[in-house]
RNA sequence: GCCCCCAUCGUCUAGAGGCCUAGGACACCUCCCUUUCACGGAGGCGACGGGGAUUCGAAUUCCCCUGGGGGUACCA
């Protein structure tokens, strides 16, 4: 069987870094195997997502070098496929009309908490009568659909990077919401779990490889795929990209968009070789500089370190350099330009073979 | 709070019981090279969180503690 990963970005925002990283190992992972790596825009979420941000996404991966084999696939145009099956989930008895409010549901968790209890939702509307149900219509209540998780399940998966993970199924947060809120008559819009899963199917995703965030999501997902009747794929949770307080990166961490270093003058490459390193390193660790294909040729997952790493602008500066010392002078020249240009030098009162021997003069020796 | 995950130099990491007086890289410091900024070269500083257990032997296995992170939505 060939190996068939993905990269799933949701465009609510431009190329996150750590987007990015997860494109690099998936990239990686489907080379090594001669697989597929396909690209699908997750924009279910219509309110937050923008087609400029779908825009940058594709173009960061291009200049990056990670091409996709197939895509890119768009969740917003695909509903159909999610609505029937939630559909089959609601024939079997493996999904149910739940009629709860969010007021109800509030003031549920605070209760909860309150108690030193995890807030999930206590199956209250499982096992409505149709007399319930028509109740609640008539209040004008328009209910979501609940995907069943039975308390007592015990979920386990042999990680790729972490190995052997078990949940109890108690703490999932009880039944979980797959379709949002719409009269009974017709189907709300699904969400996320359900969502991934119908299409990693679908696309016949082979291995699943995503940041560490993600985690909690899987149990819930190998649920889903086992009502569906579906396989389930390997799963790999890699570690997180941290900031230099060792938090989960964010945008509000200043620099962490692909465009964002690629208009600071970062070349793809040495960029690409960094977010390797985060997290991973070649069979001979003392090896730092490599191309994508160089890495694709070593990488195994089991490589992949487990504790997050933190993002180090110092080497990320040092990697860009020895990449830059590279560079031939006609191209450096270039480069040097646009830098000269943006600091109001005005690079046209002198010729450009002086341009050129200036470089020469900085260019390493 | 509850659940899950993690834990080697300041940082990224190697290490899968003896090869470890723990290796590499960045950063930092010293020296060399250099009539520019640098590059480069040679050195140096610097870590197995704590406590038990297993073992002839533990950075490597197990347990506890501590610490850190992630998740706890009708977001993805």
């Amino acid at each position: 069987m060939t190996v068939r990963v993905r990269i799933a970005p949701s465009p609510t925002g431009n190329l996150h870094i750590g987007t990015a990283r997860t494109a690099v190992f998936n990239w990686l992972f489907a080379r090594h195997h001669q697989g597929q790596f396909i690209l699908r825009v997750e924009d279910t979420d219509l309110e937050r997502s923008r087609p400029e941000y779908t825009q940058n996404i594709v173009d960061g991966l291009t200049w990056l070098g990670l091409t996709w084999d197939e895509g890119p696939f768009f969740q917003s145009e695909r509903m159909d496929l999610y609505r029937q099956a939630v559909q089959t989930l609601l024939d079997k008895g493996l999904a149910y009309h739940c009629y709860a409010t969010p007021a109800e549901l509030d003031a549920m968790r605070a209760a909860q908490e309150a108690n030193n209890e995890a807030p999930r939702y206590d199956n209250r509307h499982r096992h409505l009568t149709p007399d319930q149900k028509a109740a609640f219509e008539a209040e004008g209540r328009k209910p979501v659909v609940r995907f069943r998780i039975e308390d007592d399940r015990v979920i386990s998966w042999t990680d790729l990077v972490r190995g052997q993970v078990t949940w109890q199924g108690k703490d999932l947060g009880g039944d979980m919401v797959i379709a949002r809120a719409a009269s009974s008559t017709e189907m709300g819009q699904p969400l996320y779990n359900l969502v991934v899963v119908v299409d990693d199917i679908d696309m016949a995703i082979t291995h699943v490889i995503r940041g560490e965030d993600h985690i909690g999501n899987t149990p819930k997902q190998i649920l889903l795929y086992e009502a569906l009747g579906q396989k389930i794929p390997e799963f790999g949770h890699t570690p997180l990209i941290l900031s230099a307080a060792g938090k989960k990166l964010s945008k509000r961490d200043g620099v962490t968009s692909i465009s964002e270093f690629q208009e600071m003058g970062f070349m793809a490459p040495a960029l690409v070789n960094y977010m390797t390193l985060l997290g991973w390193s070649p069979t001979d660790s003392t090896k730092e500089l490599f191309s994508l294909a160089e890495a694709a040729q070593d990488f195994e997952m089991q490589r992949v370190t487990k504790a997050g790493a933190k993002f180090d602008w110092d080497k990320l500066d040092w990697i860009n350099s020895q990449y830059l010392h590279t560079m031939p002078i006609p191209e450096l020249t270039d480069r040097l330009i646009t830098v000269w240009q943006t600091a109001g030098y005005d690079t046209q009162a002198v010729s450009q073979p002086w341009l050129a021997q200036l470089t020469t003069l900085l260019a390493p020796s």
